[in-house]
DNA sequence: AATGAATGAGCCTTCATTCAT
DNA sequence: AATGAATGAAGGCTCATTCAT
């Protein structure tokens, strides 16, 4: 029983299948079928909306990345002064949603998948630009642009090291001591200001 | 030409093969004929010697993880001091060989696949509970307890994000840069001794 | 041109195509590849369909079984008497259909195959036990337990025995003196009644 | 530390861990690597030895006839008059030796073997058809040469058939009971004499 | 006499993808 | 709009067999 208007909703249930099934079954286990079949529908549906796995991948890359960045952009409209807005920055990074097991195993499998994809890279470039670009016109403002850059470096590897770790290492800390450890790097490295 | 005593011979080629492999085509890519191939031997000989491909992935995965034991352990060997010994595990974790694309995107591509084999997470957690009580080791001749299991677990990330980074992200720091980077993270935590 | 409703058709032809095969390549012979090019269909579909080997396998002696028992309870329903129960159990064992060459072998190769296949084993208990029964129960109208129970056991291997010999020996009498010799087999046990 | 003399050795011990690997892993699993192994050589002796793997099973299936028939023939030694000749077949045909389950198991194993194998075949026509002369010859004395034709075969097929449900069927009578059941066989197509 | 080394051939199985309906 | 039907291509793995030592 076909309906009309359909597509926007099957698009999205398989997007959230994807990262769902990687997140679950890691990139390699993620078939079409599985991801079909937990979004409700046929492979062959899949490909008839998107064409390629390549394209249901990136299109699931895209979907984290926005919703990352969806939830920077909401927090930085309320935040005030430098400080403040890094730490939107911070807080949108260690967002329970964001940490949500099957995310962090999908973003990591897209991450890795990546190396081989052209198209998945330029993406991860370009939110990973935007991202350090944000910081460094916030600590700019905290401290000298050599400063600025070093610590954005640093910033972004702490975070994205405690993404990795968050995936595979068991007795991690609590998020919000992951999130305080990541906020002392900035105040450690801007002086006590 | 067959002659005796190639079994640690192959092993060690096909090992080899498999982490540069591993790195360039990623853990899906790396068949066993690519690996095969690539040590110069039939893929038949790759079953004969691991006997499955999860048995030749472990293997790489153990041959790097020792790779990075040994460095660690050498340059422990020479240091002086808890500040020193710190030093040496950094260092040894921004070791040229360790910091070659293919190890790096090796390393990489295992740690992803832990999430899906208990052996090859058993090997990440032993390697990683050594490389924690390490660091806490020389960190709690520094400073009290609790800030000794903050300060690695910081560094643990800190650590990782940049390998992560090295193996995705494009316009990266200098690895001594990056090495000062990390070494700046102690200083800063411990307070300029 | 793919059509609706090809499901049974093709699990029909599969299972067809395994009893042809088995019975002209042996159990070792039947590849999938074979029974599925024999069915006029790919590897996959018939993996598709089924599942394993295994199952398919499984899927074509039930299919021997059910076809025999099938023989049996036509021609029990129209038999007056124990004597007459007793032939009918003997006529729908060699009925010409189940003395096809390639059925007889095939029966015979999974008969084999069972010894390895907890399944097939089941499979082949469950449809012995049956028979039995039935045989034990007609016989014991005619003569006391032991004896029925006796007669039973010596009636069975008959059978079987022809069949094997049916399918490895040449120069075997034809199938209605075949038929006789096991007739005779049970008047001789019960006495002329 | 090659010695002298052992190619007999090797080749029995090969013989015999064929018939026990063929016995309980089957015609499809008894490869040439367990069987070697079983024999505590290497793969390649056998080879060495049989040339092929076809040649193992051929040696290894002779054998079998071969104890049969020195069986029925000492046994036969000290029969005395035609009666006691068909109890001597009976005899060896139920002898312990050749029922153990590894035997009878490859026996028929082999039996089914022999439907792709010219050679095997052949092997198995000599024998059947020795057997098969040796109780007609015995039966002829005893009834005219029609009966003895006719009771050859049941006796042939009954023995056959014992040995394939002995292999296959669980709750099977005792080896005496089994004895006792083909005795009477041929008393009962003999009349009591 | 015996074996370690090595491989070609082949099998089961999976999966992305296509197509007619 | 949606799917059942179907397959080509490829991958992991096994095994009989060969060969130099």
């Amino acid at each position: 029983m076909p309906k009309i208007g359909m597509e926007p909703l099957r698009r999205d249930a398989l997007i959230r299948a994807t990262i769902t099934e990687v997140g679950r079954s890691g990139a390699k286990g993620a078939t079409v079928s599985r991801i079909a079949s937990r979004a409700g529908v046929s492979p062959a549906l899949a490909h008839h909306y998107f064409g390629t796995k390549d394209r249901i991948f990136l299109a699931a890359m895209r979907h984290i990345l926005v919703e990352f960045a969806d939830g920077v952009r909401t927090r930085m409209a309320t935040a005030k002064g430098p400080k403040q807005r890094l730490a939107a920055i911070v807080d949108a990074s260690f967002d329970d949603d964001q940490l949500h097991p099957d995310t962090v195993a999908a973003w990591l499998a897209f991450y890795v998948e990546a190396q081989r994809s052209p198209e998945a890279a330029r993406l991860l470039r370009v939110y990973a630009r935007r991202l350090n670009s944000n910081m460094v016109h916030e600590l700019r403002q905290l401290a000298p642009e050599a400063t600025a850059r070093r610590v954005a470096q640093g910033l972004a590897s702490l975070i994205d090291g405690f993404y990795i770790r968050l995936a595979l290492q068991d007795r991690m800390p609590a998020h919000s001591e992951i999130k305080a450890l990541v906020t002392d790097y900035i105040a450690l490295n801007l002086g006590r200001i």
